[in-house]
DNA sequence: CACTAATATTTAATAAGTTAAGTTTTAAAA
DNA sequence: TTTTAAAACTTAACTTATTAAATATTAGTG
């Protein structure tokens, strides 16, 4: 009988959170230095980026969209408001709700930033190829949908 | 010409960083329940398996290994050291760097907590199947290697 | 209508992420 | 050897993440 180690779990180079956080990570390293040029963080930049997309939308949904939770994003929104890039009402019909827009200013900082990003993820296309991360955001949205056992 | 909208950037849904968040935080969703439980972070816990996989590490390999940045580890680490989960110590042949491991009592926890995380890995394995997994896996792990365009 | 429950957001407290700067120790150059 | 540069880690300052609790509004019940 032999002592060996007590290892009921798998190798963290197993580990799907683990690999998904390097991959990620590895990817950040390039955007991050490109949004921090023009003095905004990877979230901000999210949500800038739903609003440009969807036009019009609550604060929950935005959430939702940007994977960012609520309490983050209240604070989020509250800067982003301050600097004017985003306006910030209440809904008429639900009291509860705040629903949030770009201004011109965050219209205009999206389009002047965007390329920039692009180019990046172009380079990424490139060397992977279209197929493979294509197939890797398609399981990432069917794992996307799990709900716990 | 009409007033189209100036979409030099692609839909979040086919942004993989985005992805990959909403993947991963979807499966911690039911992970880090079962942490709180025990009362370790994520990213403690992280710092747990990783030094009950390789015994003994140096702060930087650690930090590598766990996807931790070296600011947060250091505060990570002074904790886990404060609730004698781990040692810290000098290293003999090179005073910059520090050797990390586990204490019983981390051996101990680690060996606690490992079944219950195990359980839900299985669970979602069953669902997703193996083989999906695995090219998941793999893939990510190409992309990790991403290094700027 | 009054009362209770549910929703949407915000505040608060603690932990972690990120960038820059600071320390200490080692390696390399002059 | 003295000086400089590099490496490993820590500290600091600010932003974000996470959980729980608080607020305010709407929906549902009796």
């Amino acid at each position: 009988m032999s002592k060996e180690i007590d290892k009921t779990y798998p190798d963290t180079s197993k580990s799907l959170p683990i690999a998904m956080l390097r991959a990620r990570e590895a990817m950040m390293l390039s955007f991050r230095p490109v949004l921090a040029k023009h003095g905004f963080t990877e979230q901000q930049w999210r949500v800038l980026r739903v609003l440009g997309e969807k036009g019009e939308s609550d604060a929950g949904q935005v959430a939702f969209d940007a994977c960012i939770l609520a309490p983050s994003l209240s604070r989020i929104i509250g800067k982003l408001e301050k600097d004017q890039y985003i306006s910030r009402f209440v809904d008429a019909k639900d009291g509860r709700r705040v629903n949030l827009s770009l201004t011109n200013s965050g219209k205009e900082i999206l389009n002047k930033i965007a390329p920039d990003v692009e180019l990046i993820y172009k380079a990424i296309q490139k060397r992977y190829g279209e197929e493979k991360l294509s197939t890797l955001i398609d399981i990432l949205g069917e794992v996307s949908e799990w709900r716990g056992r």
